[in-house]
DNA sequence: GCCAACGTTGGC
DNA sequence: GCCAACGTTGGC
């Protein structure tokens, strides 16, 4: 079992909106980085769990989490000239692009903000502190994910 | 709104 | 296959 973090602008899609969906669910759509999709398409598998990451707003972090239960299948909305995630190079046989169903576990009594997750030192070697990057979905190790959940806790 | 960092595109 | 130009992300 492998964990994630899943980033999503609030605005667009927070962990709220997922938490009010119909059995607190929904598809995580719109994914279109390859290095993301890949990791999607080959590595996430059902019952992997993901924090739930608020990114581009006031005050970015870790809000939650949320399990994975359906693994990786065709984004339809890669093939909708109406959707913001319209891409013209997808086609029925070649979606391109991919997503998962995630549903939700938990949100935090407070958020994790990124300043806090910089200053635990048990974490500063994982990917989202790296500098510049940029990943939406990013692989966490059992370590970061235990030393994350705590600070939740505590 | 700025800008650093990175990914993608396309001409050659 | 190189690489400049461009677009996007995302913290600040």
């Amino acid at each position: 079992m492998n964990y994630w973090l899943l980033k999503s602008e609030p605005d667009a899609f927070s962990i709220d909106d997922l938490r009010k969906m119909p059995g607190k669910k929904d598809h995580w759509d719109g994914i279109r980085n390859y290095q993301a999709r890949n990791m999607m398409r080959d590595d996430m598998k059902k019952g992997d769990m993901a924090f739930f990451y608020h990114s581009s707003c006031a005050v970015p972090g870790i809000v939650g989490t949320v399990e994975i239960v359906k693994e990786a299948y065709d984004d339809h909305t890669a093939l909708d000239p109406e959707s913001g995630y319209y891409d013209p190079k997808a086609t029925p046989e070649n979606p391109r692009w991919c997503m998962v169903d995630v549903k939700f576990k938990k949100k935090f009594k407070e958020i994790i903000p990124l300043t806090d997750l910089k200053q635990n030192k048990k974490i500063s070697t994982m990917t989202l502190l790296k500098k510049g990057n940029r990943l939406s979905i990013m692989p966490v190790t059992k370590a970061e994910w235990n030393a994350i959940l705590a600070m939740a806790e505590g």
